[in-house]
DNA sequence: AAGGCCGCCAACCGCCCTGGT
DNA sequence: GACCAGGGCGGTTGGCGGCCT
């Protein structure tokens, strides 16, 4: 049995939006919501299918939207998190205040993956082209899992958080674990936030995270593929219930404030990942400051993984002097925010 | 000036996920 | 558990405008 189309497609208009319509789709929305997407082009006087108002809403109506140029910042913000999280458009929008997913897409697929090309770099991997692997790629990567788990959390924790509010009873806890950002100051790991006392193994793609104290253990793991997407599981369904809310409902008694959370990191040993975390910061300026971090470390010790070869930290320093090399060409101001210190 | 080419980006398409029943 | 509706997401397309010959 195929699927039913999101909409009855007969007699309805398809391209680009008039204004008349555009001002048809803010003024029904500014006055009811946009509600059901299904139902609002007919409300509305829309000949156009839901989706489509849908998109032309999140996409280009809606105001706080940011438009025109990308800047530096922005610029090496998307470089940076698409080689942690790749075509993940929408996580990569939530870094990037008031740029849709698909702004973000599109500004990736004309500007962006050109350049990388040009640099010789694969614009998928971010592996140089001739086969070398970069530098950073082993410690980005686990980057990329546990920021693959705090979104899919933050997801979770957020949906639930709705639910609760409406199912809220008298002598129900409110719960809101997690104290979200606004918009303008993108999250930090804020999920890592409240692992305190939490055990951290990073060592492969499948490493875990285990809450300890807790009769129910609940543990952060990677698929088994390469995917690195994490996903909350528990072998009790009541698991997740019990510890991780639990945990967050405490932490949030505790009345830490979100910057001095952000620097308990317990448990993680990671060289990058120490005193890097600082809540308020951009992403981007964590990544500038682990990316410093393992430039530090990898001088002296171990590189983080097996990934990263003999010459990784020429490798890493190169990939990514020479990405903000390319976003910096004939663009960057005098004062750039970040200058990394491995450079 | 005209036609062709190319880049950009808004919009569409189809799949997937989630929640409700 | 199965089915369905709604919505989200990422890949792709098509139209427009600028540039080149």
């Amino acid at each position: 049995m195929g699927r039913s189309p999101c909409c009855d497609k007969v007699g309805l208009k398809k391209g680009p939006w008039t204004s008349e319509e555009d001002e048809k789709l803010l003024a029904h929305i500014e006055e009811h919501g946009h509600g059901s997407w299904r139902a609002l082009p007919s409300k509305a006087g829309l000949q156009r299918c839901g989706k489509s108002c849908r998109l032309r809403w999140t996409n280009y109506l809606r105001p706080d939207i940011k438009r025109g140029k990308f800047s530096l910042q922005e610029e090496q913000t998307i470089i940076q998190l698409h080689a942690l999280l790749g075509n993940r458009w929408s996580a990569i929008a939530t870094h990037l205040s008031r740029r849709t997913d698909n702004e973000i897409k599109n500004y990736w697929n004309t500007h962006l993956k050109k350049r990388l090309a040009k640099m010789g770099i694969d614009p998928v991997t971010h592996k140089a082209t001739n086969g070398a692997p970069v530098g950073t790629a082993a410690s980005l990567n686990h980057m990329a899992q546990w920021e693959s788990a705090r979104l899919e959390a933050e997801g979770r924790l957020a949906r639930e958080s709705r639910m609760r509010t409406a199912a809220s009873t008298p002598t129900s806890i409110p719960l809101h674990p997690i104290n979200l950002p606004e918009p303008t100051t993108p999250p930090c790991l804020g999920m890592l936030q409240p692992w305190q006392g939490a055990k951290l193994d990073l060592e492969s793609p499948t490493s875990t995270l285990t809450f300890i104290g807790n009769n129910n253990s609940v543990s952060l793991g990677a698929s088994e593929s390469n995917s690195a997407m994490w996903k909350l599981r528990s072998d009790d369904p009541e698991c997740e219930e019990n510890s991780v809310h639990k945990f967050l409902r405490e932490q949030q008694m505790q009345g830490l404030e979100g910057e001095e959370r952000g620097r308990h990191i317990i448990g993680c040993e990671e060289p990058w990942f120490q005193g890097t975390v600082g809540v308020g910061a951009g992403f981007t300026d964590m990544l500038h400051d682990a990316l410093d971090c393992w430039g530090e470390s990898s001088n002296g010790q171990a590189e983080l993984s097996g990934q990263v070869s003999g010459d990784g930290e020429s490798g890493s320093s190169s990939y990514w002097s020479g990405i903000l090399g390319m976003v910096v060409t004939s663009e960057l101001p005098p004062s750039h925010p970040h200058p990394p210190a491995f450079l």
